[in-house]
Parts: structure tokens; sequence; C-alpha cells
DNA sequence: CGCATGCTGTAATTAAATTACATTCGCGCA
DNA sequence: TGCGCGAATGTAATTTAATTACAGCATGCG
């Protein structure tokens, strides 16, 4: 846990003051680095010996020691700049911005990836009989990045990326299977009807797409990826690299569970592709 | 420039005393935030008062204002931690390490990208008749993610996963077009021959591939995707989410170029998409 | 109701940072 | 070469901040 989420924390069991204390300091971290004892005793209403307590039973050498760890923290805290493509910006500029915000994106992703949502998505692959990954427009690629990963597992998938393909493939379910559903709206006609065909059939449906959406009520366990993009005109779609990592994480999981199975495969599967490759120059 | 970056610049013009300073402070920034004045004078051998007088002369309000701005920056240096994923982790600690992992290869892909490359690469895509995209296994999904993004300029794009559909597009592709190759390693040998066989069609070649591999010396312009993983055997693929985030800088770039014009065709394309957008509920 | 424990504040102490002032060093110029 | 000027450094004093010691008060429990 960090320092700020656990001040945050108003619950936690502490004396009155240290109460009035870590409200002051998650109300105004950047402020308080640059405070004396005495100024944020005063600000909290309390005493100087109690700021310093404070500090000490918070596991700190005093208050210096304090300060210099929340600026630490600060440092890493969100929103660094919030970079908006301009019009003059050299392709330099752009890189920047870009990468700044792809990381702003996955940071705010990690902070609200659920961890039992996430649990289950890892259950529902693992006992999954087969696998069906569908996505349109920019998620179809997603959707056969998942299956590239998931080929290296033993386990039938297959991605679909055409509607009259992915309704049949989906009407062919059964319980036991597992249809992975990917969208960044949520609000694709033709992937909400994937997902109703799904549920009649038995088979468990992950969403990878927009909680709250129509997507997402229709399936059994959702991985939530924010949506907060499209306003800006030229802001890029960092949604799909999002849904990428959580594709990342997913197969990860799965590696694990696998264990030394899976390596043995992996081994094949490497061999496999070596004649694929140009010989060193 | 950053604080640590600024002091490590030895040829800066500074006072005998300051560069002392400032080669203790870069030596080991950890160790000073949680100095003293008196310390850190000792240890540069100067007097205190030197020291006071090296922050107050880098814009620091005192030896305590730069100790915090050192502690910030540390905090956001690299590496932050070197996350191995392990048999028994948990999904949440899976999650965090895998976040982690991607932001690392962001980071060393954002210090890395050649901005010469990546102007080049610009104009190859401004200038082109028509662009055509190739890869194979993960870069394929990656190549079709390029194209869906390209589609939204008013410039014939294609996207080829197929090894014969590729050779076959490649053979008639004439001067003024783009050929795009991605390759993570740069190494299967059907991409480097397509980009060989680009060549002699008089067509641009842009590879997004590892620097110095046999696909990049093919290429007219590489922008490069460091090569250091595999290693680990649950390691996942960062590196195709590199590309992809390259891919977002080059079509930003050119939706900067294209400007005004571009985005009444955007318009266009949003209203085209609608009716394929659930109501809502 | 009274004692004990723990929290809090006042005041004293110590440590740190900053300022004021004196000295030295290095460099240009006679 | 040496004289003087200005910048740079150091010593010592001052101010400010942090910490400790101790006393009082509240809260809870017998």
């Amino acid at each position: 846990m960090t320092l700020l989420a656990e001040l945050a924390d108003t619950r936690a069991k502490r004396s009155k003051s240290a109460h009035k204390l870590a409200a002051c300091v998650v109300r105004d971290p950047g402020a308080i680095v640059s405070m004396s004892t005495a100024a944020l005793a005063r600000l909290a209403g309390v005493s100087e010996p109690t700021v310093h307590r404070f500090c000490t039973g918070l596991g700190f050498k005093g208050f210096p020691d304090f300060k210099l760890a929340l600026a630490g923290e600060l440092a890493l805290r969100e929103p660094r700049i919030a970079p908006d493509v301009e019009p003059e910006d050299t392709p330099a500029q752009v890189a920047a911005k870009v990468f700044e915000s792809t990381r702003a994106s996955l940071n705010n992703a990690r902070q609200h990836l659920d961890p039992g949502a996430l649990r289950d998505a890892v259950d529902y692959l693992a006992n999954a009989r087969s696998i069906v990954l569908c996505g349109l427009g920019a998620s179809a690629s997603v959707a056969l990045d998942a299956q590239h990963k998931l080929l290296r597992f033993p386990v039938p998938v297959a991605a679909y990326t055409d509607l009259i393909n992915q309704r049949m493939a989906v009407t062919g379910l059964s319980s036991g299977d597992c249809l992975i559903c990917i969208s960044y709206t949520g609000r694709t006609t033709a992937v909400v009807e994937l997902a109703e065909l799904a549920a009649d059939t038995g088979a468990r449906v992950l969403g990878i797409t927009a909680p709250g959406s129509p997507l997402a009520r229709q399936c059994g366990v959702v991985l939530a990826v924010e949506s907060a993009e499209d306003t800006e005109r030229y802001t890029p779609m960092s949604s799909r690299i999002v849904q990428l990592v959580i594709i990342d994480i997913l197969t990860t999981c799965l590696a694990l569970r696998h264990g030394d199975e899976l390596t043995r495969h992996l081994q094949k599967v490497k061999r496999n592709l070596a004649p694929t490759r140009h010989p060193e120059a």
C-alpha cells in the first residue's frame, strides 16, 4: 500500500489528532512537503510534538523524513502532465505526448483493475474446454493478438473478426466453453448480441470492455477498461493497449496455472518456429 | 532537463566546490536526501554555507528544498523494480508486475526512439500513394491494428497477414507506394524477403523492428523496437505494445499533417459508425 | 468514583539551516 | 612581478526547525 492511500483510509485505527493530520496531508500533500512542523501543526490544529509522533508512528524517523517520502510519492502520482497534441508539435514532441498519455492510461487501468474479476476471468480460461474470441474494428486486432497468445496453451482457441463467422461460432458453443468479447465502447450492437447468444448456450462469457456498458451487463465476468477518450480530436486510442495488457495478464496467470507441463509445450512451439527465422548475416 | 542530468554534466560552468558537491550528489543521490547540510559539507570537503549556496544557486530555497526535489526525482527514476513473475504470485500480483514491465518497456522505447527516423517515417506515410502493411504471428495483429488506424486517412491502405497474399501485394507495389514491415525479431525470413522484393519495385520500405536485424538492413527507414525479452519463461511480450504505440505516434503525426481536411473526413467516418452502436438501456 | 493508561500540549533542549561577516584565492592589469 | 579587485569560500553567530522531557487531561475500566 502506498503512503497516501494509507493516509486516505479514514477507517484506520488512529488517534483523534492523527486523523486530523492524515486528513490535512491527504487534502493537499503538495503543500505539506514545504511546510515546517509548526505550520502543519497549526493547520491541523494540533501541537508540534503531535506532528512528530504522527510521523514516527508511521515508521519514519521524523517529520523531515516523512516529507521526503511524501515528495517521492507525489512525484509518482497522477497526473504528471496532461499532454494534448498540438498542431504545431514536432514528431518528437508528438512521440513524447503519446508515450505519456499511454502511460497515464495504463496507470489508470492498473488502479481500476478489479482483482476479484481478474481471478474469476483466469478461472474461466483455466477451466475452459475451448475459447472463442470476438471483436470488431480496433478490437478485432486485440482478439487476434489474444488468439496468438492463447495458442501457446494446449486448449482450442479461435478468434473471429467477421460478423457472420462470429455468430456461427458462438451458436456452436456449449457449457464448458468460454467466449471472450472485446469491445472498447461496449456498445457495438453486433458484439452485445454475441454475448446474449452465448448466454443461451451455457457458455461462460468474459467481457473486456467498458464497465456498466450494455456489453458488460451480458457478461459473467467483466474486466473493465475505462472509457475517457474520443473527446480530443487527435488523442490516440490507448484503450486497445490497455486491453492488450489485460490479455498479457490473463495469459501470464494462465501460464502459471499450467506450470511445468506448459514449459515443455512452449519448448516444442519454439522449436517448431525456428525454421522461420532468418540465418544470422 | 532533469535535476540529476543537469548535475551530472561536468562541463557546466560551476565553481570548484560546486563541482565537488554535484559529483557527490550524482554519485549517491539516495544517500544525500537523508543527510544534513553538515554531513554533505563534510562528504564533499566544503563548508556548510557552500552547500546552501549551491542549492540556492540551483534555484532552490535552501538545502531542504533541494532534498525534496531530489527525492521526487529519485522516485521517478528507472528502474523502479525489475519485476519477475513468480509461480506463487496471485493474479493481482501478476497484474502489477505485468503493468510494471510494460511501463518499463515503454519507457525504454521512449528513450531510444530516433527522432530523425520518426520524421522520415512520417514523410513516407504522408507522401505515400498507397500503404501496405505486413506482419506475421504477433506482428500480424499489429499490422491489422495499424490498418484500422490508417483507414481514417484518405489514402489506400491494406494489411496482409498471409504469406502468399503478402508476396502478391508487395509484387504489385511501385514507386510512390509505402510498405510497412512489422516484425519483433526482424529475423522472420518471409518478412525479410518481402522487404527485399519491395526494394526492387521502387516502393519505400519502413520497418518497425529490431535495430541491426536482417529486416532492418532492408528498410529505408527503421523505427527501432528494442529486443530484450524471451529470456524469462513467463515474461509477457511487451514488444507488440511498443509497436502499437509507435503506430499511434505515426498516425497522430499524420493526422496533424492533414489538418482540417482530415477533421471533416473523421466526422464522416464517425457518422457512418453510429448505426453500429447499441442504444442506451 | 477513582485509578490507570494513553493522548495531548507546554516548555526546554538540541540539531539544523541560514545569515553576516571576514578571509582567501585567482585573475587581470599596471 | 606584484597590486588590486571580485568572486568564492570559510568561520562564527543567529535564527529557525525538530525533537525530547515532562506535566496535565481525558477516557475507559474496575
